[in-house]
DNA sequence: TTGACAAGATACCAAAAGGTATCATATATT
DNA sequence: AATATATGATACCTTTTGGTATCTTGTCAA
């Protein structure tokens, strides 16, 4: 099987499953009730809540005959270690750009002198 | 057209586009140079890097006839704001969770007492 | 126990995605 | 000017993806 952090990024490639995300970010929901929300059948839903889940963004609990969806954090802390890569990567262009301007502004001063 | 962010998740939901990223975040190349590094037509190269570019992660500059890929932050950022608002979630969840211990201390020391 | 109801499991379909092959165009190089 | 090189643009193919329809299973309630 493909790796956690490619099951994540999966996960989060649906613009449908983000919404599903943000619903359950304000209850834990039912297939049902997350269905409800959706202009599709169940069956789509839950195919959505599988990757959800397969992407470790998702719980899914069984209560009785229902399946309680909840949102976990393990997928986006995933994601968020990968893009640390490159957010540090940018902190250190953007120290880059500001000490060529500070050096510029160095020599800018010589020149004047 | 979809909006940036679909675009920015789209882009990073592929391995190879995010190999081509980590290519990039050590050096700007050309899309020969980052062909290069993959077993897959130029072609092939060329539409990833097409679709990182639509996901505002990378910027193709022209030069002569070569064309100069480097990463571009607007994308990320994008994307870095989106999972903020889970991560207040989380962070709000955690904070509950610690509540919770703290108040059933309090019963057991009210017990022990 | 006998319907309702929530969910699981498949088979199937159209569209999108990832890839190749091929030809055209623009720029260097000699 | 002629050739080589870097890229652009398409047509085409196969697999994956997002979706429906349908049937089965498990559980609650009367």
């Amino acid at each position: 099987m493909t790796d956690n952090l490619q099951q994540s990024f999966k996960a989060l490639a649906d613009p449908s499953r983000r919404e599903i995300l943000m619903h359950l970010s304000k209850q834990d929901m039912t297939i049902k009730e997350v269905s409800e929300h959706f202009d599709m059948t169940r069956a789509a839903v839950k195919k959505h809540l599988t990757i959800l889940q397969q992407g470790n963004l998702i719980n899914i609990q069984k209560n009785g005959r229902e399946r309680i969806n909840s949102l976990k954090p393990e997928g986006l802390q995933t994601i968020t270690e990968w893009m640390d890569y490159f957010n540090k990567f940018w902190d250190q262009k953007l120290n880059n750009l500001q000490t060529a301007v500070a050096n510029y502004t160095e020599k800018d001063d010589v020149k004047n002198k």
